[in-house]
DNA sequence: TAATGTGAATTATTTCACAGCA
DNA sequence: TGCTGTGAAATAATTCACATTA
């Protein structure tokens, strides 16, 4: 066990580890190696040890690990033992595809309540879930949700996220593509399309020179 | 000017200095220092001017930068200043988001090509581009697209990868949750939402005990 | 004077190599 | 024997501090 600050990096790559533990799983594979486990999600090895190392002891020396019990372990590391509700704001097209999305599932995330401004949206069903006006977001507190997507343009996505702090909303996954003022208890991700595909260019433009 | 190895995370800013940037140019600044830059995009005013160190001198002292040959200076380094065709594969919630998606074009991306399985969507319209089945990758060298954005179903984005790969496709913009296998000389850019999104409850907990 | 550009110091992350355990 | 767990080494990225320049 270590107690040196966890790197960020390591975080990130739990939810990889844990989606890939699942799957295999379901393939009926009960025990792995940081080997094989890497291999399956691309990732070397002694990163896969050193990682879960900072947690603890994971697995059996000369055996692998057990991967009922490490996607138990994971999960609850990332908080994701519990059905986590979230709140979607913004249903236009980006909106409703991460709606439509079930990538969320595997990692027991919810939606759980929606939002938007145009009147023609509110009130409708959407997957058994009524789009509300986003001027109900301040009943978030009430409705225990803390995790909200922002999925709406950069104009209006400050606003949002100044509503949803208000309303006691603890985390944000973002996907305008501006940087959103917020307290620094507050924890926001961005998710910037364009400017990930930005770099593709430059990377192509070396493999051939 | 420093010909040390240029570090992925300075790549990975470049594009957020140059919409910044681009927007400034819009309301009609036409000089900026470091500090300022930094503040709109929220990055620190050293890591601002060492980013861009590592391809010369940008700017001048005592006064700063100007907007507009930052602008074509980074546009260039990125490759960004001439349009990049695209072609799009998966036409589901996700893909047909992407497609309505205005943020590509302050980079001068164009979807020139989309793709499907679906006999429904193939032949229909879409922004004036019709949608052409999946067998018609391979004609994508013809056609000097070297780009494409992958947003079908984990199961079978590999298979999609390997048609574009042996199209002669360079790089990818995957959403698809999972790894996929492709020459070194083809670069993969994975956006996992769900992963991102699965770090959020971890980050939350922190910061709340 | 006000800001850039950059070596050097610090911090973060990855990689290695191997002791130790089942 | 095979694989984990982890200090130590190497590498990468950020931050600092300041010489330099318009």
């Amino acid at each position: 066990m270590d107690f040196r600050k966890i790197p960020n990096e390591t975080i990130r790559r739990l939810p990889i580890y844990l989606r890939g533990l699942k799957l295999l799983c379901k393939q009926g594979i009960n025990n792995i190696s940081s080997l094989k486990l890497g291999e399956f999600v691309d990732v070397n090895s002694w990163q896969v040890r050193k990682d879960f190392s900072y947690f603890g002891s994971f697995g059996t020396p000369g055996v692998g690990y057990d991967v009922t019990k490490l996607v138990r372990r994971i999960s609850k590391i990332l908080k994701l033992d519990v059905v986590q509700k979230m709140a979607l704001v913004g249903l236009g097209n980006l909106g409703s595809a991460i709606h439509a999305y079930g990538g969320f599932s595997i990692y027991e995330f919810e939606i759980a309540a929606i939002f938007d401004i145009d009147p023609e949206k509110v009130g409708t069903k959407n997957n058994n879930i009524v789009v509300e006006n986003v001027s109900r977001i301040k009943l978030l507190k009430k409705r225990k949700i803390d995790l909200s997507i922002v999925a709406v343009p950069s104009s209006s996505a400050q606003g949002v996220v100044d509503a949803l702090v208000k309303a006691g909303v603890k985390g944000i996954l973002n996907f305008a593509p501006c940087y959103l003022k917020a307290p620094k208890k507050v924890k926001i991700i961005n998710i910037d399309i364009a400017s990930d595909l930005a770099c593709l260019p430059y990377y192509i433009s070396k493999a051939r020179g």
